[in-house]
RNA sequence: GACCCCUUCGUCUAGCGGUUAGGACGCUGCCCUUUCACGGCGGAAACACGGGUUCGAUUCCCGUAGGGGUCG
């Protein structure tokens, strides 16, 4: 069996490698490469076609796409650009936008994954005859006794982007892999460096890929003009203590942005977001300690391990990327399921992912619809 | 209309003869971060104005400009 789980040679295993234009799936392709398989490496190009696109940090459009290509061009397996904007812009920048009307506060790296590169792009993969698509995430899919793949957050905490990939159904999960999943970011480099990669030394990507400058509410206005309304601050005594330019600003948590200074509160202490009102077009503000929430609902579950609707087990939980998995009781519900956590968390939004966990393995993932 | 009180960073305030005029909120830079945030570490930012008294005034006194009390 070869590196890949396939019983043949490596020359005989085709694997389409999707090259975001980074240091990580460049490695992935080129080792591959290296390694004897037939690798055939696809950019996609997501956004923005035509302009130049050459800030640090982006993915997926301009230099990356370039970059990508000399990489291919250097180590001598084809490579394709794809052009995905149309479906990326009706599979993740409208609904990305629309979220944030209604008051949530999207992940569009989610949506992205989801539905381009891990739905059209494994489509694409099958049809170009691959035995497998391979990505540059820092996830693992660890076979299991029973010979079932599960996926496993990466070695390395703080690389994991388990969080982003928690709709990663069991079919596409069969399909895909993640060859420097187990690696720490410093081995990649490395080994980026050693197979000579132009990519090497690039920044990680950190921004939302499709927004220039940071400013994603200047691309929500300019896909939806009506998000830049002016709107009343309320503080949860009542008082109106201020305006803002568009509830589209704020997330449930937030503390920097609300322009409210000393004076509105007895001790001075700061006011942070505790509710987004779209219909009032309303930001309720209050203290951090009005942010405890300890119910938590999602919808559009994704199971990795099933749970029966009425079914309940202990997890941990991660409700926000960064933010250290909880632990919780997960109940399954006929349309989604409820978290009970543990101990009362802060910031929790609607929109966000909610990614549960059995010590390292993803269970499953779902959209946050509220919280009590 | 007399006799009392107030006036410090954008905001809320600490200080009250010699201080780098302190803090908080807000703002902002960096770090963190494939979402948005949270968070951590920095930064800019003030003594209403004009006269005195003092070796020296944000601090004391006197005026000039903005808020509260007894008699009207």
């Amino acid at each position: 069996m070869n590196s890949l789980g396939f019983n043949k040679l490596e020359k005989d295993t085709r694997v389409v490698v999707a090259m975001s234009g980074g240091v990580d799936s460049s490695t992935v392709a080129a080792l591959l490469h290296e390694q004897g398989y037939d690798v055939i490496g696809v950019t996609l190009q997501l956004y923005d076609h035509g302009a130049a696109i050459d800030r640090k940090g982006a993915c997926c459009a301009g230099q990356d796409i370039y970059d990508a290509r000399r990489i291919a061009e250097a180590r001598g397996f084809p490579h394709y650009v794809l052009d995905y904007e149309s479906r990326f812009k009706e599979q993740v920048m409208d609904d990305f936008a629309d979220s944030y009307l209604r008051g949530e506060t999207p992940v569009p790296c989610v949506q992205c994954n989801m539905s381009v590169k891990f739905a059209d792009l494994l489509k694409t993969a099958r049809d170009l005859k691959a035995d497998c698509l391979a990505t540059g995430h820092y996830i693992q899919r660890i076979i299991n006794k029973a010979g079932k793949a599960e996926l496993h957050r990466a070695i390395e905490h703080g690389k994991d982007q388990s969080y982003f990939l928690f709709a990663t159904t069991q079919d596409q999960l069969d399909y895909l892999r993640f060859p420097i999943g187990d690696w720490t970011k410093d081995k990649t480099r490395k080994e980026a460096n050693r197979l000579g990669l132009i990519t090497a030394d690039k920044p990680e990507s950190m921004d939302i890929c499709f927004v220039p400058d940071g400013d994603y509410a200047s691309v929500v206005k300019k896909l939806r003009p009506e998000a830049e309304k002016k709107g009343d601050i309320v503080h949860l005594d009542g008082r109106i203590v201020g305006t803002h330019n568009g509830i589209v600003h704020y997330t449930i948590g937030q503390r920097k942005g609300l322009g409210v200074g000393g004076g509105t509160t007895d001790n001075n202490a700061p006011l942070f977001v505790i509710k987004l009102d779209a219909t009032k077009n309303e930001v309720i503000v209050g203290p951090k300690s009005a942010l405890a929430r300890d119910t938590v609902t999602v919808k559009q579950v994704n199971w990795l391990d099933k749970l029966q609707a009425g079914e309940e087990r202990p997890v941990t939980v991660k409700l926000r990327s960064t933010s250290t998995p909880n632990t919780a009781i997960l109940k399954a519900s006929e349309d989604g399921a409820v978290i009970i956590l543990d101990k009362p968390q802060f910031g929790i939004s609607a929109g966000q992912a909610a990614v549960f966990y059995d010590e390292g393995r993803v269970l499953g993932g779902g959209w946050i619809t509220g919280t009590q």
